[in-house]
DNA sequence: CGCTGATCATTAGCTTGCTATCGATTTGGA
DNA sequence: TCCAAATCGATAGCAAGCTAATGATCAGCG
C-alpha cells in the first residue's frame, strides 16, 4: 500500500534529474525553469505573485530570483506606484531561451512516457489528479487515533 | 504532455509535506524516516550500503545521520575488522518509534489512495513502474535533435 | 616490507524547498 | 494629519538532494 508512495517520490526523482540536466544544457536550473515558464507567458509579476502561481513560498522565489538575477535571467524592478513590490522582468537572454527549453520539456515528457499507451496516460493523469485533490481538499492530516486500534 | 509531469511533481511535493508533518509528530524528518525503515531490518549498515538501497548518494546518508545522531536516533561506530567502515546502530529511542512511524505512513498512503478505486491503484502502480524503468534502463537522455526540426 | 592505487566516509559548496523574523512601505482610522 | 496595522520583499537558518574534493585506511604488488 505504502508502495505507491515509494513508486511516485521514485518517479518524480528521477524526472526531476532528468530535467535539471536537459534545462542545464541551456543554462537554466530546474527551479528556475517553473518561474521562466510562467513569466513567459506573463512578464512583471511580484515574487509573491509568482509564489502563488508556482504553489511555493514567496522566499522560495525571492531566492531563485536571486540566483536568476545573477545568472542574466532577469531584473527587479520597484514599483512606480507600490514600493513595496518589485517587479521581475525577464531579459532577452531569457527570451531566448523560451524555445530551447520549452522543447527540452516536451522532449522529456515524450520519452518519459513512451512506454505508455494513451490509455495509461490518461490513467495516470487522472489518479494523479485525484490524489492532489484529496491532498489539497480539507485535507484532515490522518493523525493517529483515527481507525487505529 | 509535460502535464502528467506537473502533477507527478505536485502529488509527490504534497505527500512529502504531508508525511513530513506525519513523521515530526513522532521526531522524525521524512528523510530519516527512509533511513529508519532501512535499519529497523537491517541494522549496522554502513552509509554506502543505505545510499545504495535508498538510491541516494553517500553524503546525503552522511549528512541525514549526522541529524540522526544528534538527535539520538543512532550511533556511529567503526568497524572493527575494517577502519575504513562506519556501522550505523540504531538506539532504544529509535526502535521505540518503529510502530508509530510506520503506523503512520500506512495511513498517509491510505489517506492519499482512499479516493481511487482498487483498479486505479494497480494502474498508477505500473504506470509509475513503466515511467520508472523507463528513466532508469539506458537512458539516453532527449537531447535536442532527436526529431526535433 | 613498503608504496601505490583503490575504497570508504567526510567536508565543502550548490539548489530548492520550508518556517520564522525583520524592515520598509502603504493604508485606514482616530 | 498621524500613528498603528497590514502587506510586501528580503534575510536567516534548517532539511534534503547533488557533485567535487579531502583524508583515512586497506590491499596488492614489487
Amino acid at each position: 500500500m505504502t508502495e505507491v508512495l515509494r513508486l511516485l517520490t521514485r518517479a518524480q526523482k528521477l524526472l526531476r534529474a532528468a530535467a535539471d540536466e536537459a534545462m542545464s544544457r541551456h543554462g537554466v536550473r530546474v527551479g528556475q525553469n517553473l518561474v521562466l515558464e510562467v513569466l513567459w507567458e506573463t512578464d512583471g509579476l511580484t515574487p509573491g505573485e509568482l509564489a502563488a502561481r508556482l504553489q511555493v513560498t514567496t522566499p522560495t522565489v525571492v531566492n531563485t530570483a536571486t540566483r536568476m538575477e545573477a545568472a542574466g535571467l532577469l531584473v527587479r524592478r520597484r514599483d512606480p506606484a507600490d514600493g513595496r513590490l518589485v517587479r521581475l522582468h525577464l531579459t532577452p537572454k531569457a527570451r531566448a531561451a523560451e524555445q530551447p527549453i520549452a522543447e527540452a520539456r516536451r522532449l522529456l515528457a515524450e520519452h518519459a512516457t513512451a512506454t505508455l499507451t494513451d490509455e495509461e496516460r490518461r490513467h495516470l493523469h487522472s489518479a494523479l489528479k485525484k490524489i492532489i485533490e484529496r491532498m489539497t481538499a480539507s485535507t484532515p492530516p490522518p493523525g493517529p487515533g483515527e481507525d487505529a486500534e
